[in-house]
DNA sequence: CGCAGTCTTTGCTTTAAGGTAAATTTTCCC
DNA sequence: GGGAAAATTTACCTTAAAGCAAAGACTGCG
């Protein structure tokens, strides 16, 4: 059995298949490996496969005409992704993907992959749970737009970000730009809200690190 | 073969099973009716169902603390829709679904039909591209919320409920405030945005009805 | 018919969000 | 180690969005 796959069969998605189809996929695989910032998949393109990260991380992303953008996931190893083409002849991408590291991912192509998950009813079901997680997320992440302001959003972010350090300076690793594209907005509100929080006495800030001082406050504003 | 049996044949999920599958199904189908307004499940219930619309239409509601509510989507005879712990134990609804109209549905419990469904990949398989139809669907809706300013939902929303009409007066079915909650806003916004738009000459307008006299212009607006 | 309740419309006010620009700091590459 | 480029921070200004309130218009029902 090589790593790719034990790799496989690790995941939910293929857990399911034998020792036959696991040897046949991992052999019809195709390895890309990225450069940080390369560009995947732009969006709007038709691409037609289906994808498992391997090492890295990869952002997809919305961009908007006037050059603002939503991250609207970053995937990590382990993690399934793919074009609407793959299912939906010539549907295009509705993100565009980037590798924020040096990133290693296996993909295959709609005429590979999709005979042997309609072979295997097990593996369609797989599948229907990973979207259904998928929703999950968008399903938040529209109740964050729809409802709450920007303040709540980055709230909810700092959590996210800095709430497992337990109340120590953690390095700023995500630039103004990138919190502002996980939230929905700009570089400016991002900075102006984080020093209100710091007036506040909600957080400590400068400019390279952060340390939450109160995050009782910051979990009712994120729920606001 | 039943009307039910037909009509589940009909449908895209239910289309590879046999004639067996399809009488049993029928036979284990709830039959379920709501009143025009009726809430069928409130957000964050419990709802281990995934069900098919028989007749009539049902909103997909989230709605905020404040009293505010975003209409994700209508449902409508013919549509498939399903609660979260119909996939995930104990996963919480995202969503309220109230009807519309008097609205007809056939349901089936999580126990009931989970087995059938993977049992006949097929069927599996045609779940997930109904849940990449509705991925589509979330995908417009948070860049809309996330790029768009009022104005454009809103040009968005004329073309979509007036724009068959070939700009002849059409009666205004949705309230403000529907039209609000479909375009995540509040029904004064959209009553001034009406009003400007006719200002403008793009749409005529009054009390009861709308007419669209410049769809050129409302398009461009939409995906400005 | 009349009245209560629901919608629509609009004016006025407040708040949130965003754009521009410039000073400052940090990073990174040669 | 120096300098260009990128990122942060702030001040100031504009616009978009929303909240509040009140005046009409319509609907449905007793």
């Amino acid at each position: 059995m090589t790593s790719l796959e034990e790799f496989l069969a690790s995941n939910a998605l293929f857990a399911s298949l034998d020792q036959t189809d696991l040897d046949d996929l991992a052999k019809r695989a195709i390895q890309k490996t990225f450069m940080d910032q390369e560009i995947i998949v732009y969006q709007e393109d038709v691409w037609p496969y289906l994808f498992l990260v391997a090492e890295g991380k990869i952002d997809a992303m919305k961009e908007s005409l006037e050059g603002r953008s939503f991250i609207a996931t970053s995937l990590k190893a382990g993690d399934i992704f793919w074009g609407l083409a793959f299912f939906i002849e010539a549907a295009p991408m509705p993100v565009l993907l980037q590798a924020k590291e040096r990133t290693r991912v296996y993909l295959w192509e709609r005429e590979t992959l999709v005979p042997v998950i309609q072979e295997h009813g097990k593996m369609s079901w797989n599948l229907c749970q990973v979207m259904i997680d998928r929703m999950q997320l968008a399903s938040t992440i529209v109740e964050d737009l729809a409802f709450q302001p920007v303040m709540s959003r980055l709230a909810g972010l700092i959590l996210s970000e800095f709430g497992d350090a337990e109340d120590q300076f953690k390095s700023r690793e995500l630039t103004l730009e990138e919190m502002a594209s996980r939230i929905g907005t700009t570089r400016e509100m991002v900075c102006r809200h984080l020093y209100r929080f710091a007036e506040q006495g909600v957080i400590q800030i400068n400019r390279t690190e952060l340390r939450i001082t109160n995050r009782g406050m910051l979990e009712k504003q994120a729920r606001k």
